[in-house]
DNA sequence: TGACAAAGGTTAGATGTCTAACTAGAATGC
DNA sequence: GCATTCTAGTTAGACATCTAACCTTTGTCA
């Protein structure tokens, strides 16, 4: 035991924002970034989101999921609805445009996980996914 | 298996970030990030660094590294020497404030690991850290 | 020795991210 | 029914980070 799980767990996120990052510039889509990918993904899934789905599922903020869904409707890939039932609320829906992403996410989202689970059989992978769960899971500041 | 490690990573990366800036400004040091805390912690090791050295040691590149050290400089926490070896090369050393931060970092840096390892069996984080570096450990992107 | 490539650092500009403050609409409670 | 409080989203400002371009110094090699 090296007692550095701090360090690997950022070089293995590194890693993997980095791969992804690339892969999206491999696709065309250079300029997005890992949480616009998020988003996409959302989407792709549940086809329709509020902005307060899609910041719950990438793991930001509200106002960093402005700034994310912005720059997906300048690019034509979303667009932004009035919701009928809550007037503060804002519907995310994919264009034409973004629906045709589909197929390239599919792609790169079965590489993405070749990639991390690369050099891991079948049985590492079910561990370290649990690990992490179990260490996740847990009350959010112990220390406090 | 739920093929999310991406997503595990992702998290358990931004709780460890924000576990140790939450610490950081507890210990009087807000304002300092966890990538100031690794550029200190490596001179609390070593004494003396280069930037190439500290860069490599935080994970930044050498501009960030740069801006790092600008800011602990200003701080008043290190301090830059020319290099009598290299002219090109920067030295970076703690100033007299800087080795004071030293037990709070102590302290600080006990308590981050028993964070990250709580809710793990000694067995168990002994396993995450070997599977997370045998994942590390293979070429840098084999799906190039 | 002299040209050219490689390496150490910095600077400039862009971007993703956060917190804090703000607007506007919905819920709650007396 | 009206005031208070809560919730959805945006905006402004700050910061860490990156890449690209640059400067300086060192190393290489013919």
């Amino acid at each position: 035991m090296k007692r550095n799980l701090g360090h690997l767990l950022s070089r293995a996120h590194d890693r993997a924002g980095r791969w992804m990052a690339a892969a999206l510039a491999e696709a065309g889509l250079a300029g997005l970034s890992p949480s616009h990918g998020d988003v996409l993904a959302r989407l792709f899934g549940r086809g329709v989101a509020t902005m307060r789905e899609l910041a719950a599922f990438a793991g930001r903020t509200k106002a960093t999921t402005t700034v994310l869904v912005d720059k997906l409707e300048a690019l034509g890939y979303v667009r932004r609805e009035a919701s009928e039932r809550d007037a503060r609320s804002v519907l995310v829906r994919l264009t034409p445009a973004g629906e045709a992403l589909r197929p390239a996410f599919r792609s790169i989202s079965r590489r993405f996980c070749a990639f991390l689970y690369a050099g891991l059989t079948r049985e590492e992978s079910e561990t370290l996914e649990r690990l992490l769960e179990k260490s996740l899971s847990r009350d959010e500041d112990p220390t406090a």
